[in-house]
DNA sequence: TAAATAACCGACACTGTGTTGACAAAGTGC
DNA sequence: GCACTTTGTCAACACAGTGTCGGTTATTTA
């Protein structure tokens, strides 16, 4: 029986599709990838591709799907370490991650991305209590455009300084973020 | 000689080709329609496809170019009519006019759709002047970002409106975007 | 009405797709 | 080690869509 673990094989197989599909992805657009380019680059059977993808997007969807599970398990971790930490701690330690995983974070919010991506990481956020629910002075209804605007805001902000190079330091762009959220009328925990 | 003006039946393809790809666009992602599908939809010859256009990406540039230029020049005549009208009232405007073309706004808008379009809008506004460069309490550099802050939070929030159906009137959704950008430290023409 | 322009049509070679069945190789449980 | 299962490989297949031809027909404009 082979339980929860996945056969070697299968694994060898879906790392280098996957890292076919990122170096493919930085030189151009998804919808123009084929697959059996993406077969060749991993000098994988285009047969076997299908076993485990149903297409391209399939695959990038799952490249995502396993982005967010890490940046997900990250902040869990990072929480539980330092249970009495601020915001604006938390917030730098995001801009650390997302710099330490620049290459594939330019990828997924890349001009061509979707936005599609963007409304994952929104759920991501929520789930992950970062940001407490809008307080008591909006009006019902009107706290969730609140928050879809920091959240999307934030996401620009990260695209913009990705985009540009990372000059600006973590801690810098945490502190940029967390002065102008804090102005705006909700609470964080 | 045609001069500036363009032959009646390239306006009619064209026009055809456009109304055809938005349709098809309201049922499925761009990179799964082919350029077949939109010449049958249109009852146009493929091969008259190619002379207008390279690609359904192409196309779907030209819709988004005729798009921008429209609420360019929109904006334009409402800043002229009204040359005292404050940040809200243009705002009000600005979200009648979204509400006015809701179904492309939509499409453009969509999960599939590409960031680069948000990133066109982004350029737009800044071209109206409609929001004032950061005043200097703003240390050199972070303007950019806080710029960047607020107009793709405001993208998020229309886009989020206009998949929950419009719920809300044009007023209300000026006034919280004003009520949230005010407190940010930018000025307003 | 005549010349110019544009759309239509059928055909072409070409590339990528998704699936199949037979076979080889690697992993698993005993 | 062994038998058994799973997975990947390979060649071949019919099929869709692509982009591009020339030749023809229809429409527009001057």
């Amino acid at each position: 029986m082979k339980n929860n673990k996945e056969d070697r094989r299968v694994k060898y197989t879906k790392m280098v599709l996957k890292e076919s599909l990122i170096d493919l992805l930085s030189k151009k657009d998804i919808s123009c990838i084929t697959i059996k380019q993406i077969c060749e680059e991993a000098d994988i059977n285009r047969a076997t591709f299908y076993t485990h993808y149903s297409d391209q997007f399939d695959l990038l969807r799952q490249i995502e799907d396993e982005f967010l599970q890490n940046v997900k398990a990250y902040i869990a971790v990072f929480k539980q370490k330092k249970a009495d930490a601020i915001l604006v701690d938390v917030l730098e330690e995001i801009f650390e991650y997302i710099k330490d995983n620049a290459k594939l974070c330019r990828l997924l919010l890349s001009k061509q991305g979707n936005l599609e991506f963007q409304k994952r990481i929104m759920m991501l956020i929520y789930d992950t209590n970062l940001v407490a629910k809008p307080n008591e002075s909006l009006k019902k209804g009107e706290e969730e455009f609140v928050y879809s605007f920091i959240i999307t805001g934030c996401v620009g902000v990260i695209h913009k300084w990705l985009e540009e190079g990372m000059k600006q330091s973590s801690r810098a762009m945490a502190g940029m973020i967390f002065n102008s959220v804090k102005k705006l009328p909700v609470t964080f925990e």
